[in-house]
DNA sequence: AAGTTTTTCAATCAAGTGTTTGACAGCTGG
DNA sequence: CCAGCTGTCAAACACTTGATTGAAAAACTT
């Protein structure tokens, strides 16, 4: 009677057994993160517990703690993780822009595509199928910023606040108030699209011709550009 | 030692001596909905235990469960009684635009107003403040539409089919796929701006002019309308 | 090799969850 | 007046929640 019934991780898992042990402890760490943004982008912040976690990750409840502190900072680590990338490369697309274009102001089309584009290539980086990541993304940009950990917060405040130079220098006619509301419809119409993804390529698969990530994005770009020109 | 340190609902609700048991019955139903609609704006729907509402309402526990059979019940019930008007609302105004205008396509204009315009106009028959009412409804309708009650789902459906067609008939040339994708960035900028509301607003009134609701309701609009449109 | 540090684990904690119960109060209609 | 609803309430229900413990195991260091 030595393993009775008892099915070890190594087995259920099927982990490579050349794994040192310090190699194992940011293994677990990994699968506390994978499973958690799975969870989570599925069935939002609130819903799952630390048990549905551990439980999927094939660890034990006091992992959590023992990795990230408490259920909370797990969070904040989930959040953090391909936001901050994200905002980065929104900046240094943006960076490129107006490198290009010297003093005089950059096409709208440009910025906007900056601002849209970079969920579309860290998607990759993820692994988290196409829509679990868009729904992940969703969640955190649009629940509240207040919950955010305070890195990723200032993150997203410096980030915005060049994206909406930019906007100001393409509409330099727009007032600023009326700016603000404009940008916040182009970010609402994204969001919602990301937290959908999965119910609107439903619907275009009826349809003839791939809809590749690429064409969604060209859409939602035109859209909010138009809606930030507004017949202009 | 009768009440001795303990405060009587009447007397810390300060309700009228002249009401019957009955209505007393409907009454804190009434409390329960309605601190229950706060508690749910302001939180999220997960958030909110059923003591938190009970409490607020001045009732006893098991008072959610005797009027509304379950925590699952209020819920319903909260998200049914505005969404449901404003879905109505939306057919009647779509109504009287189609008759206005016979067999010619209705100005997209339009259409998208009786579109938006419902939720402003709902907004005063609420006992809510106005940004947590706008909360409330971006929560019904933006977290995920699996959970709605059947009967609000079915509602939504229908009303979103009547709308559908109403703007396929304004943008003719518009392929089928592509209106639904239009559709949807349309409803995305709305429920953002809504769940933001307060933010914006804040945002507002540094500015000059005052930021009433119509103005913002008609940028809105004007937005979705030129998303849409796409320079046409 | 022995000793130290890092990681895992079952058991347990206090607090909170939605729901149910049975007794009690008050209005209603006979 | 008194049975019969209707509504309220404190108490308890069974269960889940995030977090902690102390011991055991594994890995690393010297």
């Amino acid at each position: 009677m030595d393993g009775r019934g008892v099915v070890t991780r190594q087995a259920a898992q099927g982990k490579q057994r050349g794994a040192t042990r310090r190699e194992s402890g940011a293994e677990t760490r990994r699968r506390l993160l994978e499973a958690a943004e799975e969870l989570f982008s599925q069935e939002g912040f609130e819903r799952v517990s630390v048990r549905d976690i551990t439980e999927r990750a094939s660890a034990n409840v006091a992992a959590i703690n023992y990795h990230f502190g408490s259920r909370e900072g797990l969070v904040g680590q989930v959040m953090a993780r391909y936001i901050n990338p994200i905002n980065e490369e929104r900046l240094r697309l943006l960076d490129e822009i107006e490198a290009r274009h010297g003093d005089s102001p950059p096409p709208l089309e440009e910025v906007m595509d900056a601002f849209v584009r970079p969920f579309a290539t860290q998607v990759s980086r993820s692994e988290l199928s196409e829509r679990l990541f868009f729904k992940l993304m969703a969640r955190v940009c649009g629940d509240q910023l207040a919950e955010l950990p305070a890195e990723v917060e200032r993150g997203f405040e410096t980030m915005l606040a060049r994206f909406r130079a930019a906007f100001r220098r393409c509409l330099p006619e727009v007032p600023e108030e009326e700016l603000t509301w404009r940008i916040h419809f182009a970010v609402g119409a994204m969001l919602h699209s990301m937290a959908h993804w999965e119910m609107l390529n439903r619907f275009s698969q009826g349809a003839a011709g791939s809809p590749t990530t690429e064409t969604i994005l060209n859409r939602l770009i035109q859209f909010a550009v138009a809606g930030m020109n507004q017949g202009r």
